[in-house]
DNA sequence: AGTATGACCTGATGGC
DNA sequence: TGCCATCAGGTCATAC
């Protein structure tokens, strides 16, 4: 579900309430959520800094780092009541932070070092500089959609981002990389910073259930200019918004605008 | 090594 | 009302 703009937009809502505070006791139903090792009781351990890793969310503790992606359908509320689909609870002394995850597409991670796959991701897309940005991209030979989305290239762009950023850029999703001049991809560049700081700014895009740790919508949806658009009319142009399948991922882009 | 393709889950929605 | 197919903010293992 959620990507880099919900991401931090959770990070924003935690790091508060979490960092100085000692988990009381932590508790682990079992389900695909904790593939390999589980994540270790925890009680007793002090949560010094929470932050984000591309779409992970990393609270770094006295002990260890306890790294957590939500997937498709993750969510961490604050003292919601335990349910169907409720899979890890953390205790704190004044509440209680659950994780609920419908699909289990999402992971809980434990390691005494930051964990892998988390350790291993590409640089942070606010943070790259533009010069590494350019030369990062021209290694790969690949669609400009499927780059995007490759997480050792940048950590933390997902679907509707990807979709969103290659129509700013004037980019068809399929455009080849190694097609592209160093000029273009300083524009993705640009593009990118833009639109994930007005995202952050609007708390993030809920399309269906994505909710901030309030339990709050983000508004970033009514922003989107091809995603889930498919018939409308482009916002540049007025052509109708095509989708496709692209990498079995639903890819809207404008035809006219986004030119093989 | 880099890239493309099913597999993994559950629930909502729409067509018949 | 019910059944079935399709789709969904994401990886991940496997095969070329």
């Amino acid at each position: 579900m959620p990507e880099l703009p919900e991401v931090e937009t959770i990070v924003r809502g935690l790091a508060p309430r979490l960092q100085g505070q000692q988990i009381v006791q932590a508790r682990y139903w079992p389900s695909r959520v904790f593939r390999g090792e589980f994540p270790p009781e925890l009680a007793g351990a002090v949560v010094w800094q929470v932050s984000r890793y591309g779409k992970f969310i990393v609270a770094r503790c006295d002990r260890g780092f306890l790294g957590i992606h939500l997937g498709m359908t993750g969510k961490l509320l604050f003292d919601a009541a335990p349910q169907k689909h409720t899979r890890a609870f953390w205790e704190f002394s004044e509440f209680r932070l659950v994780l609920e995850d419908i699909r289990q597409f999402g992971r809980v991670l434990w390691g005494e070092q930051l964990p892998e796959p988390i350790a291993s991701l590409g640089p942070d897309p606010l943070e790259v500089p533009r010069e590494e940005f350019v030369q990062r991209a021209r290694r790969y030979r690949t669609s400009v959609k499927g780059l995007l989305l490759n997480q050792q290239f940048l950590r933390g762009l997902g679907n509707i981002y990807a979709d969103e950023l290659l129509f700013r850029a004037r980019l068809h999703p399929e455009r080849r990389t190694e097609e592209l001049s160093p000029a273009a991809w300083e524009r993705v560049w640009t593009e990118m910073r833009h639109l994930l700081l007005e995202a952050i700014a609007l708390g993030g895009s809920s399309i269906s259930d994505y909710v901030n740790t309030a339990g709050r919508k983000g508004s970033f949806q009514r922003e989107h200019r091809v995603y889930a658009r498919e018939g409308e009319p482009c916002v540049v142009c007025g052509s109708p918004i095509q989708k496709t399948v692209l990498l079995q991922r639903g890819t809207h882009y404008c035809p006219r605008c986004q030119r093989l």
